[in-house]
DNA sequence: GTGTGCGTCAACGCATGCATTGATGCGTGC
DNA sequence: GCACGCATCAATGCATGCGTTGACGCACAC
């Protein structure tokens, strides 16, 4: 079945889709730049059905707003939006570990937490934040992918993708992240030992300071938009 | 702003969507029901474009899939279904009961939530169960929208949407919703403190219990898929 | 100089045509 | 009798044409 769908062709639509959403998480189309279907289509190579069905879909993933005649905006993200999304998060991942927890998942299935709480730990060894994040976003996106529910896993990777830029623009804003691995290790730990309670409410404060501590830097830093 | 979307004439894609939303909502196109893009369309009076925009919608909001060729089938939600769509909403509405509290609003902005539970009362009195799922839908309608975080208001309106039907069919195998009405109000009074804790622990217990309910229910009466 | 009204044209929403694709059923070979 | 393969064709994904709409600029009146 997912081998059926890996190796079908994708779609034009699909293609343009993760050209355009790579493009705007990568910041090489700048939160503000506007887009017409037809400027889109000749630069992808595509008409305009295809490309339009993408931005429609970008637009419910928040990525982007299209307005009539004025084509896609790349959405910017405020300090206000970051608040809304660490909500959500706060609200949504600890859950996500609750549950991970509950499911007493053999070891080898939790290999993409370990390697990414490994892959953290070596990058702060290095002071390379860049590998930091990367390893961070694998915990998260593992943590959502393993914890059995899959609404709840799309809608963090959602709000994950949109706080994508304003996460990487204050990376070397902040202090080495020791802390933040180590509570990502504690956590991993407490999923391992099938510990739910100890598990959520580990990741909540996790979120909650990590939160906090992103959207005052953010503030504190004058960032109206990002 | 509002006014100008609400008069300028809606699109024939938008007209799409909300037909088959509430077709599927009011269970008009019962789960499993397959219809193919030119069926819908002809069903529509409109082409193929829109009615293709609106299954894509409709896909996004989980309420069907769409598969090549097979046209859309209309999602039937599983008893492992509603304990993931329980544990978003047990994850989110908390916050946003909290997040309502905290925000001090002049008793006027409330006024939706206070008529959701007058009308609750008024219907638990006439045992009017209609009425009262009625209600009960604008009270979490109303707490979404109210808690000034649209990405968590979006995120419950849709799951609560998916697990509509869900709760229509068990509407009338449930016990009157008494303890359901009274902790409704006890929430609000919570919020209209601006005890924030208090709004948010209050509900996350309604929430909890009326979660583990409905499933039981769903699961003692032997039905598979809604 | 400023505000208003109108004309123009670009962008879009929708309809439709066409090529592609994969599901279905039949025939053939074992 | 069963399985495999091929032909057929329905459904789709995409391209494109067309009519509509509203944004923008210009002219004119005040």
């Amino acid at each position: 079945m997912a081998d059926a769908l890996r190796t079908s062709r994708p779609t034009a639509a699909e293609v343009a889709y993760q050209r355009l959403r790579t493009m705007i998480l990568d910041n090489h189309l700048p939160p503000g730049a506007q887009w017409l279907e037809a400027e889109l289509a000749l630069e992808l190579g595509l008409s305009r059905t295809p490309v339009r069905e993408a931005m429609l879909r970008l637009q419910q993933d928040g990525l982007v707003s299209v307005t009539p005649r004025h084509g896609m905006r790349v959405a910017a993200i405020s300090p206000a939006d970051m608040r809304d999304i660490y909500d959500v998060l706060e609200s949504l991942e600890p859950k996500a570990a609750e549950l991970l927890a509950r499911r007493n998942l053999p070891e080898a299935d939790l290999a993409p937490l370990l390697s990414a709480c490994d892959a953290m730990e070596t990058a702060i060894a290095r002071q390379d934040r860049a590998a930091w994040a990367q390893a961070d976003e694998g915990f998260h996106r593992g943590l959502a992918e393993l914890c059995g529910n899959r609404r709840l896993a799309a809608m963090v990777m959602q709000v994950w993708d949109q706080s994508h830029r304003a996460r990487m623009f204050t990376l070397n804003m902040r202090p080495l992240p020791e802390r933040s691995t180590a509570e990502h290790r504690a956590t991993l730990d407490a999923i391992r030992a099938g510990d739910a309670e100890s598990a959520r409410e580990m990741y909540r404060r996790h979120r909650q300071r990590g939160g906090a501590e992103l959207i005052a830097l953010i503030e504190r830093s004058g960032l109206a938009w990002l």
